[in-house]
DNA sequence: CGGCCGATCCACT
DNA sequence: GTGGATCGGCCGA
């Protein structure tokens, strides 16, 4: 079934990025849907977490849709180049949120090929946070857009994941964060684990 | 208005 | 395993 805004609007962060783990992002944009389930988040804690782009409470044309109430996308660009996806949570005025980094493709194959102009040979397909964007076809001017929409919504397919499938470390790329780069807000399902 | 730099990716070794 | 590409957003002046 579809997540509702209740899922989104809970704490902590770092529970919805675990949670979230097995769960099943979709699009459906121009009539073309495609499909993965999560297989990796990292979680970002708002103003008290120095790798935050809402961290001090700062509030920039871009960051303003971390600060709604839980349950929309926040789309930014990366290096210039790279749509990076990220799931707000919380309720409004607290800025948190779950980056996508990884999905494992169940729908529309076809269509994240043509994408992504890659060939889909079980791997190394949808296992980055550019990618995942790229395949589902999410672009920064989805930012602000509802995950309990008809374009972008999240299911529970009532998988059950074990925590011993659930392997947790350090948040990748975010050395600038210093001691918050050591905290332990990356979640990565085991690759036992499949759709 | 200019300079700096990043929640990455890929080609190449 | 690693270094270069790449350009919009942010900040300071």
């Amino acid at each position: 079934m579809k997540l509702s805004q209740d899922f989104y609007t809970r704490s902590p962060v770092t529970l919805i990025a675990k949670e979230l783990l097995g769960k099943y992002i979709f699009t459906q944009f121009e009539d073309r849907i495609t499909a993965g389930m999560i297989s990796e988040t990292e979680a970002y804690e708002g103003v008290t977490d120095q790798a935050s782009h809402a961290y001090n409470n700062r509030r920039t044309n871009r960051t303003e849709v971390m600060y709604v109430a839980g349950g929309v996308a926040y789309v930014y660009l990366c290096y210039g180049v790279h749509h990076l996806f990220n799931i707000v949570t919380n309720i409004r005025d607290i800025p948190h949120a779950v980056l996508l980094r990884g999905i494992i493709p169940v729908e529309g194959i076809g269509i994240m090929e043509k994408r992504t102009g890659k060939r889909y040979n079980g791997k190394g397909f949808t296992d980055g946070p550019g990618k995942v964007s790229n395949a589902l076809g999410i672009r920064v001017t989805h930012s602000g857009v509802s995950l309990v929409s008809k374009r972008l919504w999240i299911e529970d397919k009532g998988k059950d994941i074990k925590s011993d499938d659930i392997i947790i470390g350090p948040r990748i790329g975010i050395p600038y964060a210093n001691e918050d780069a050591l905290l332990q807000y990356r979640f990565l399902l085991s690759s036992k684990v499949t759709p």
